[in-house]
DNA sequence: ATGGGTTCCGTACCATGGTACGGAGTCAAG
DNA sequence: CTTGACTCCGTACCATGGTACGGAACCCAT
């Protein structure tokens, strides 16, 4: 698993390899040293990243931008773990919040998607809901 | 109501006048004709443009993207019903898929903020569970 | 040893949804 | 009638998260 090209690695991870130079420049993956043997010029991915990786890909699903990802790597071994908790914490609220959104919206849109089903004539009504009088 | 400027359209829908601007440019809101009496410079808006632009907004809160609120529009009258039950539709299903993601990820932030703050020793537990094994 | 696929790296470009800037004209109150 | 706020419009810029391009070096199989 360790001497992975970063084809591999991008491939294991379900990712582009632009996307895995994109984090890298992002300071959020780390450029490993070039091989250790006789290859001069190919750089090796090991575990370490693409664990590295699937965290990023993980984070990213509960909502946190890189920025903030990259904030949660730095807090590294554990440390600070009151930070880690706001962050956590103030994710939580935001998901709330946006969860709270999602489905209002998604319950007015089923909604008047029955309607618009029901009723043949007039306007529609998924068009005219969205307006407010 | 009828003979607003710009500025208080914009301030009564709650958004910025570069946003009603860049609407316009994107074909969502219509250039209204400029001043019927003597005020030759001066673009007036009625009811009708703060609905579509508050509709604009409801879309949006919808998860529409701006190009898809486009194609609402165009729809205008409430014809062809089928495809607004359509966009409809398919809006509603990646809600569906949203709100599971987010959900999901709730849950998994929240149980690791109540660990991180139950256990005082080791690494962080938000820090490592994102790390798969 | 040669050809096709990778890698390396910098730099440019993309979509989305705005936000900012600047100069000229206009309007309303003091 | 001047001053300050607002409008008009084009064009440029911003953040976010990538994606694409291009030339040089490399590596592996035939």
């Amino acid at each position: 698993m360790a001497g992975m090209t970063i084809g591999r690695l991008a491939e294991a991870a379900g990712v582009g390899v632009e996307t895995v130079r994109y984090y890298q420049r992002r300071g959020l993956i780390d450029l490993p040293s070039r091989g250790g043997s006789r290859n001069a010029d190919i750089r090796r991915y090991d575990a370490g990243h693409l664990r590295r990786l699937r965290f990023i890909r993980s984070a990213q699903a509960a909502g946190f931008t890189l920025e903030q990802i990259g904030e949660l790597l730095a807090l590294d071994a554990g440390q600070d773990r009151d930070r880690a908790r706001t962050l956590a914490r103030e994710r939580i609220a935001a998901l709330d919040a946006k969860i709270a959104e999602l489905r209002d919206a998604r319950a007015a849109l089923a909604r008047l998607a029955d309607q618009c089903g029901a009723s043949a004539t007039g306007p529609c009504p998924i068009i005219a809901a969205f307006e407010p009088d």
